[in-house]
RNA sequence: GGCCCCAUCGUCUAGUCAGGCCUAGGACACCGGAUUUUCGAUCCGAUAACCGGGGUUCGAAUCCCCGUGGGGUCACCA
């Protein structure tokens, strides 16, 4: 079933399917978050139909309950735009086959249910939830499969037409065939079938009238004419139901592929939200944490601001990169060949293909999504690494918008320049609040170094020379610093390193960073001048 | 527990369908070295895997069987 061996094998085929455009979709519930693996999950469904050029369409899981959308579906939708996931139906653009909140699809379900009713597919049950408990209860105790004793079935229409007139309360049930096996063919996990004999027959309309998840689902990439069903392996078991209920709906099958689910950093189990505290041990996600817990409170996002490294807006709101996010999670389950590992979002599309999903599940590795980020940072043009900098300078306090809300030229033009001397130092945007040191002159002094390099026998002492040497340096470019440095060390027999590392301190407070030359160039003479004062009033 | 899925370096994976080109390739991480004023970057190098057992075959990571392990799912959640 793999490599589409059955096309070529019956090319006759070919000539009977339709020219149908590929469709395919992804249907968050609204939860007021994207969690990473449904991210993956909605990618690989965008990634099939742009590579048709088929369709991708949104569709609002929202049968469950209709609280706050605006709340709950806004950081979705976000997480698309941000990933620049665009939607070609669904909310917001509408389409041919809407409305795409299930909320305002009702009627369609309804119609369904009573169709399937009437042609004795589905059933209305009256069964208590008590009496079905105990019914599961004495299954388990003879330890045999519990199905649905089907007392409901045994009512005539006038028996049921009385009960619903009493107000007797029920559910709809779809009529599992028992006698039968149920088979798909699976784009990634090949044919898989289950005994028909075994399955319970599941509920399909609730009590109060809201259909199920597993029912509007159907009934929506039926109307939705969605021709592949792209889902994490999770629903591999509900889809012997509800390839049941395509064909009851008198559809054709659309393609399933079911996908390994993301599991937590190495580990196979499923990455959950509910397990964020084990997490926060975990090696390898720890230090995502802890990025998030330095730079979210300087940017006015207490704590951890409320996200998390399973929220794809912790990605977006530290500082990663779009086209990074979008290599990582490809490479999540899929692989182009033996060897490619970086690819441009045109790469991805023009290669990706289902058959080369993988089919064990694949922990999410923060070490190689990092690396992803190093790489198309280090690929992403000057004045868009200052785009991205600058709102977090803005944010920290650290400069000023003017009055229309831009930034000035003059510090537009700073920012740039602080951004090329960090160079492949800078991964995430949010890296840049750690050479805060260029725009304010309350300094975070490193003391261990400080101490180490600075408070150090005779090096004061040197300093104070070193200071007034510099006082009457004119030309304060880089090269010329490096000169006049070197010169000054040799004079006094001293390592140049003695001065460059008591320098750094000095200027910024820190022991790593940008070449100091450039760090005390783009400080300016007077500041670093001034910093060398404080750092030496330090000493005392 | 029933049903279903899965099983290659620490991790992500290539190779499995069409058995030999695999003394198993790549990437990330880790370790070592070079370079560097620091950090980073870069370059070089090293360590590291076919879950186990039976078959089939001249030959098995690859096919078959049986185990074992991991995971998913068993709702009037999605």
């Amino acid at each position: 079933m793999r490599r589409g061996v059955v096309g070529w094998l019956c090319p006759s085929l070919s000539r009977f399917r339709s020219p149908m455009t590929v469709r395919t979709r992804f249907a968050p519930s609204p939860t007021g978050y994207m969690h990473i693996g449904g991210m993956r999950t909605a990618l690989f469904n965008w990634l099939w139909a742009r590579h048709n050029n088929g369709t991708f369409i949104l569709r609002i899981d929202d049968t469950d309950e209709e609280r706050n959308m605006e709340s709950a579906l806004g950081p979705i939708l976000q997480a698309f735009r941000w990933l620049d996931l665009t939607w070609d139906e669904g909310p917001e653009i509408g389409g041919p086959h809407g409305p795409y909140f299930q909320s305002q699809r009702k009627p369609l379900y309804a119609a369904a249910a009573e169709r399937l009713l009437a042609e004795g597919k589905a059933y209305r049950d009256f069964e208590t939830p008590e009496q079905i408990k105990a019914d599961r209860e004495a299954a388990d105790k003879e330890k045999r499969p519990y199905i649905n004793i089907r007392r409901s079935l045994e009512l005539s229409p006038a028996e049921i037409e009385r009960l619903v007139a009493e107000g007797k309360p029920s559910v709809v049930r779809f009529l599992v065939p028992r006698d039968r096996t149920i088979a798909i063919d699976d784009a990634v996990r090949g044919h898989v079938e289950w005994n028909g004999a075994l399955i319970p027959d599941p509920v399909i309309v609730r009590t109060n009238g809201v259909p199920l998840y597993n029912f509007a689902s159907v009934v929506d990439d039926v109307a939705m004419e969605i021709t592949h069903v792209i889902r994490s392996e999770e629903h591999l078991t509900n889809t012997a139901v509800q390839a049941l209920i395509f064909e009851a709906l008198g559809a054709s099958f659309p393609v399933f592929a079911h996908l390994p689910y993301v599991a937590a950093p190495a580990s196979k189990e499923k990455l959950s939200k509910r397990k964020l505290d084990q997490y926060r041990k975990n090696p390898s996600f720890k230090k995502m944490f802890d990025r998030g817990d330095s730079v979210f409170p300087k940017i006015g996002l207490g704590g951890q601001g409320g996200l998390d490294p399973v929220m794809v807006e912790y990605y977006e709101k530290i500082g990663y990169l779009p086209d990074a996010i979008v290599n990582a999670l490809a490479r999540l389950g899929w692989s182009l060949d033996d060897h490619t590992e970086i690819m441009s979002r045109q790469t991805i599309i023009e290669n990706f293909t289902l058959d080369r999903v993988v089919k064990n599940p694949a922990g999410l590795d923060p070490d190689k999504l990092f690396s992803f980020q190093s790489h198309w940072m280090s690929a992403l043009p000057a004045a868009m690494k200052d785009d991205g900098c600058i709102p977090y300078l803005v944010k920290a306090g650290l400069i000023a918008l003017q009055a229309d809300g831009t930034v000035a030229p003059d510090v537009r033009l700073f920012v740039g320049k602080v951004v090329a001397a960090l160079g492949d130092r800078l991964k995430l945007f949010s890296d840049i609040l750690d050479a805060s040191y260029f725009f304010t002159e309350t300094l975070e002094y490193d003391e261990k170094n400080f101490q180490k390099r600075v408070a150090k026998e005779g090096v004061p002492a040197l300093m104070r020379e070193f200071r007034a040497r510099l006082a009457e340096t004119e030309d304060w470019s880089p090269t010329n610093l490096e000169a006049v440095l070197n010169a000054f060390a040799t004079e006094k027999n001293e390592p140049a390193a003695t001065f460059i590392h008591a320098l750094r301190l000095c200027v910024t407070g820190q022991s790593v960073g940008p070449g100091v030359y450039d760090c005390a160039a783009l400080v300016g003479k007077d500041r670093s001048l001034a910093r060398i004062d404080a750092a030496l009033a330090r000493l005392g």
